[in-house]
RNA sequence: GGGCGGAUAGCUCAGUUGGGAGAGCGUCGGCCUUACAAGCCGAGGGUCACAGGUUCGAGCCCUGUUCCGCCUACCA
């Protein structure tokens, strides 16, 4: 036990990098891979190397952070792994930008050189979430913190690619993928952003090839595309077209004729003119109905989303329009091919229309659907469907999603999921393993204008080996592209836990790892926000079905986004983002955590405000507060230490304590069983605040004053506070740990002593019968009178209370001490049948009748007050009075419910005689008074 | 278009075998009461979005409507 005093105030910033430092360097967050002690693993949602600590992490992490120390403290082995992803896009992004104040691009340096040059960023300034995470309070096992780009991560990445093509469900197809121009790079669908914008949708006419003074008219909201359209689709039910099916339109501004063609799936007869131009190089649904068709594909762009000269050519594009738009984006190429169709009375007609664009999600460029070569993930292949074993893991409640509610959306997003394109054509990431034979494929290996080296389609990827199948030579080239962050990321929960243990460099590394593997998976929750359910999470749980025949988490506790106090989304455009370092700063990492954890209700976003951080805050200081008390009450003579549980004790207020926090206990147990932390928050709460501060320690000042109580009362409100402490701790780490050390011999670490366990058979009703009935139940009825009367704690009143018998009489004298000092009384008088002063006030708990004498000024405000609350005995008469009058409610309702209101009605009856009586006498009295001067 | 969620005190939100409408913050009144004014004591404040239905009884179950948010797919 410490003999330095506690400052007056809790100052967070005192303790806080303190304790974090002495938890590392004692490592007692390590989870050792042999282990008696059952297991309890997590692995973070890795963060981006680029990112730093958001409100969205602060409250993902606590939540881990909270569970990891509760399951530690219950004696769980308890691993809990670090680390991040390497963020290809956003990354290379972040690198380029820095070459590019010096004049540089990626090509100047060349592609190990780049590569070099973004380890080295990584080194000095990326990853600094993590420091972040460890302010927070983050128990994580830093000793096993892992990169998606380490060693080890990309050996399970590269086997987990050559086993899927092998197994035929990743394969290489040249198709339309989104493109984003800006990163120049291939994404898959769920990195493109829709927004809704206002746009315009021209309607075209093609003339019929046969007889130009007949046409059709097509709508569309890209005009620009219709240089590359290959079809007309009209429905082949449509009365209107249907004659003209097979018959041919000629393509204004090309050289070209194309087909119409009937099409039930993709035309709508009743939408706009009810025939569609079909574009099968740019727009993916156009893609489809083209292949139905077999129809031809041109593809105006190249990677940098520019028109180029060779695809306007090979369109048989009007000659002096290819000079015009060579090199031209395809919204400047707009302009002016509309200007051109204009000329040609080719554009009928332009109207405003509500449309939606997508945008690259790391850059918001819009995104140009781009026909290229690319590797895809089968998904959905019959037979073998990743998507299928995926759906049915949560069917079966193999793995237990939290709320249930995201089950639809899982489900729905599941069944309706398309290949994964996973190829990138950046260069960091995983370089995919696959290599091209230099002299088979020699014509397919081709340089890009920048120096790119591209493979074309037909290329013979040689996958798993390193000679060419054909000639056998080994002058072999790699696949330049790299591989979808999220296809790492999606092998997080075994990559990071050292699989494939048989590819680890040597045999204590395999050991290693295959102990990790077998204690650690399936690791036991994810948490995670919403916003990743698909992108991450979906992906985990087909790879970790596919590759590990387990799932990888048996639950995915799934918890809301942070919102500003207005409850719009954070975001740096909006300038809307509350930093929580900045949080931490001013109201401590404990205030801020505990505020996540108590507005963490499932299935609802959190809306920050600062008021109830500061509520918290205050919180924080109230704990401490009670732990100064404490200390200055320490009795001179050491006493041994504390009993524990509560056993053998003799103070009534000490065991109604004691059998309170063991209630608590359990609540808060079964709240973070279930995940409901702002339920086991609350609990924590109220416990300490309103009933062992306001309550508990109140009633403790008088046995400390007496000699003979007052060793036990000190040992129960240490003993109950060190408990608290324990309770608190995962919410709370920093200022537990540091309260801990003023309050045990011999303290070692609040983060790994036993969380408290709840003992049914401690329940002490007596007790709490007594305090709450007898004790509590006295003190508020004079305070509330006090309260309603301004009648101010200095001054001291004389109670009397009636009682019904002597048993009573005595129980209330066994507590008159506890009366006086809280209800703040000169002088109590206990009787059976005690007379009542003629004027005084009135009140009534369930055990007695209260007097308090007043003086003449102070009836007519006693009579107000009993008016007002006899006003609300008559509203509540009323409504019990007319159910029990009802006959089919005394018939059908349940005889405990109709018993109860029979009873509450009687209470109210007999409250109502006694106002009436009672405000009845002291009118009377009133008026005698002025009667008498 | 499909899906999900929300609407309860001035604000932020709890509230499941259907029977008591609650918490924190703010507001008002009284307090330096020997841990804490980041505190203590008390008070006021609600047509549980709207309209129906089931039921003896609905914040809760059912149907419809309105408004808000999000996800997803997009109509050329």
């Amino acid at each position: 036990m410490k003999e330095a005093n506690l400052e007056k105030v809790y100052d967070p910033k005192a303790v806080e990098e303190k304790w974090m430092t002495r938890w590392e360097e004692e490592k007692l967050f390590h989870a050792g891979s042999q282990s008696d002690q059952p297991p309890f693993s997590i692995v973070i949602p890795p963060p981006n190397v680029t990112g730093s600590l958001h409100l969205g992490h602060a409250l993902n992490s606590t939540l881990q952070d909270i569970l990891a120390r509760w399951q530690r403290m219950s004696g769980k082995n308890v691993l809990w792994l670090p680390g991040m992803d390497h963020a290809g896009i956003a990354t290379q992004n972040v690198v380029e930008r820095q070459l590019a104040k010096d004049g540089q691009g990626r090509h100047d340096l060349g592609r190990a050189a780049f590569i070099e040059r973004i380890w080295e960023w990584k080194a000095q300034s990326g990853g600094s979430i993590l420091k972040q995470l460890k302010r927070l309070g983050a128990s994580c096992d830093w000793s096993r913190e892992r990169f998606t780009m380490d060693e080890g991560l990309s050996r399970a990445v590269q086997t987990v690619f050559v086993r899927l093509h092998q197994e035929g469900l990743i394969h290489r197809d040249k198709r339309l993928i989104n493109l984003c121009p800006h990163c120049r790079t291939a994404l898959s669908d769920i990195e493109v952003e829709h927004e809704d914008l206002q746009g315009q949708l021209y309607t075209l006419r093609y003339p019929l090839a046969e007889d130009p003074k007949k046409g059709l008219t097509v709508a569309t909201t890209r005009p620009e595309t219709m240089l590359a359209d290959t079809a007309v689709a009209v429905h082949p039910e449509d009365p209107r077209f249907n004659q003209w099916i097979g018959k041919k339109v000629t393509l204004p501004l090309t050289n070209r004729e194309i087909p119409i063609i009937g099409d039930p799936i993709l035309v709508d007869q009743a939408f706009g003119t009810g025939a569609v131009k079909i574009t099968p190089g740019h727009d993916f649904n156009d893609e489809k109905s083209g292949k139905r068709h077999q129809l031809g594909k041109y593809s105006l762009i190249g990677w940098d989303g520019k028109i180029h000269r060779a695809a306007l050519l090979e369109a048989e594009v009007e000659s002096d329009l290819v000079q015009e738009l060579d090199q031209q984006t395809m919204l400047a190429a707009r302009k002016i091919i509309l200007e051109k169709l204009d000329k040609a009375g080719v554009l009928v007609q332009t109207e405003e229309h509500l449309m939606s664009l997508g945008k690259c999600y790391r850059c918001k460029t819009v995104v140009e659907p781009f026909d290229s070569p690319q590797w895809f993930v089968k998904v959905n292949e019959p037979g073998c469907s990743l998507a299928q074993e995926a759906v049915d893991a949560v069917r079966q409640k193999k793995i237990r999603l939290i709320p249930e509610s995201w089950a639809p959306n899982y489900f729905g997003w599941m069944e309706n999921i398309e290949d994964w394109c996973i190829s990138r054509q950046i260069w960091w990431g995983h370089q995919i393993p696959v290599w091209y034979c230099k002299s088979c494929d020699h014509g397919h290996i081709l340089k890009t204008g920048s120096g790119d080296t591209m493979i074309a389609e037909h290329a013979t990827p040689i996958v798993g080996e390193r000679t060419c199948q054909s000639c056998g030579g080994e002058d072999l080239i790699q696949d330049p592209d790299v591989l979808d962050t999220w296809f790492s990321s999606a092998l997080w929960p075994f990559s990071t836990l050292g699989w494939p243990a048989d590819v680890q460099l040597d045999e204590a590394g395999q050991k290693e790892a295959q102990a990790l593997l077998k204690q650690f998976y399936p690791t036991s929750v994810l948490v995670s926000a919403f916003d990743i359910l698909f992108f991450w999470i979906a992906r985990m749980i087909m790879m970790g079905l596919h590759f590990m025949k387990e799932v990888p988490f048996r639950d995915v506790y799934i918890h809301a986004l942070v919102r500003d106090a207005e409850g719009q989304k954070m975001s740096k455009s909006k300038g809307n983002v509350i930093n929580p370092l900045d949080l931490m700063d001013r109201y401590g990492t404990d205030a801020l955590r505990f505020t996540l954890a108590s507005m963490a209700s499932p299935g609802r976003d959190i809306k920050l405000s600062e008021d109830r951080i500061e509520g918290y805050r205050n919180f924080c200081n109230k704990l401490w507060n009670a732990a100064r008390f404490i200390q200055m009450n320490r009795p001179e003579k050491i006493n041994p230490s504390p009993p524990s549980e509560g056993d053998g004790l003799q103070g009534v207020c000490n065991r109604w304590i004691q059998s309170r926090l063991n209630e608590t206990v359990q609540s808060v147990d079964v709240s973070l069983q279930n995940y409901r932390f702002d339920e086991a928050a609350q609990a924590i709460y109220q416990f300490t605040w309103h009933t062992y501060c306001d309550w508990y320690l109140e009633l403790a000042k008088v046995d400390l004053q007496n000699e003979a109580t007052r060793e036990e009362s000190y040992s129960t409100m240490t003993a109950v506070f060190e408990r608290i402490l324990r309770l608190l701790h995962p919410m709370m780490p920093f200022m537990t740990e540091e309260l801990w050390t003023h309050f045990q011999k011999d303290p070692g670490f609040i983060a790994v002593a036993p969380y408290p366990k709840y003992h049914a058979e401690r329940r002490d009703i007596s007790a709490e019968d007594v305090v709450q009935e007898v004790v509590i139940a006295t003190i508020l009825a004079v305070r509330h009178v006090r309260g309603e009367m301004n009648i101010p704690p200095s001054e001291q009143l004389q109670v009397f209370i009636n009682v019904e018998d002597k048993k009573v009489q005595a129980a209330f004298e066994a507590q008159k001490t506890y009366l006086q000092r809280l209800a703040r009384l000169s002088e109590v008088s206990i009787g059976v049948g005690i007379e009542k002063p003629p004027m005084s006030a009135t009140a009534k708990t369930g055990r007695c009748e209260l007097y308090l004498p007043l003086d003449e000024v102070r009836i007519r405000d006693e009579i107000e007050r009993l008016k007002k609350r006899q006003d609300k005995v008559i509203k509540s008469l009323e409504i019990l009075e007319k159910k029990l009058a009802n006959p089919k409610f005394t018939a059908n309702a349940p005889v405990e419910v109709v018993e109860k209101t029979k009873t509450e009605q009687e209470q109210f009856r007999e409250e109502q005689t006694r106002f009436i009586t009672e405000i009845e006498h002291l009118q009377h009295l009133l008026s005698g008074e002025s009667g008498r001067t």
